[in-house]
DNA sequence: AGCTTTGCTATAAATAATGTAGCAAACTAG
DNA sequence: CTAGTTTGCTACATTATTTATAGCAAAGCT
């Protein structure tokens, strides 16, 4: 699948609105859960895919792309390591670790 | 695939953590698309299904029973509705787009 | 009673993700 | 330098998920 653009057609919107293309981004299997890892700090793509339990490398280095040409990760001499955005970004979707922990109490 | 609850094994971990069962449950197609529209108000399903230009009414009443199993929404008079906790979890989320039109200068 | 709207199911076709194997390039130890 | 190791992938077959389209039963008008 294109890799979303706002501005451009994708999942949930025609127009490209940019909270759509982001929650296309961030929709896709495992997107979220890499973001999420790399705020601990950098890390190689296969301590990625240990870390990603059952990614399969074919995926991993999709989402990989996606998020380099999203401008969310970059890669360094110590690997991939989110962006200033990236961090950005994480630091939004942070408060949803504590938020998780009350929403379990349901399962119960 | 089965409907990701905590404390038992999602995509992403093992051990089912909280985050990762949430991260797993909105990282499906159209999840959060849903949730963002639904904060706005109640809707049918049909109205679901405009919205979401090109979700198939399989997938729509898939993730409409997951998201309902996880208590973010609601049955009413006026159709589906986000419940309490899916009005939390939508104000979590919203800052998203904001962030977004930032982000979009990228693209350009 | 007839027509429409709504919530959904069925089925087939297309797309995406997994699982496994393996390879070339960079790094490391001897 | 040279024989492993590690790393970042690619290939390919299998399985899972999503789409697309048709259509039906129940409820609500008119």
């Amino acid at each position: 699948m294109a890799i979303p653009v706002p501005g451009q057609p994708v999942r949930g919107s025609k127009s490209g609105a940019p909270v759509m293309a982001l929650l296309d981004l961030l929709g896709r299997s495992w997107a979220m859960g890499i973001v999420w890892h790399l705020y601990k700090g950098p890390s190689t793509f296969r301590k990625l895919q240990e870390y990603c339990e059952t990614i399969s490398p074919t995926t991993l280095n999709k989402r990989l792309k996606e998020l380099r040409d999203s401008h969310l990760i970059v890669r360094t001499v110590d690997g991939y390591a989110l962006s200033q955005q990236g961090r950005e970004l994480y630091e939004l979707i942070e408060p949803l670790g504590n938020w998780a922990k009350g929403w379990a109490k349901n399962f119960k």
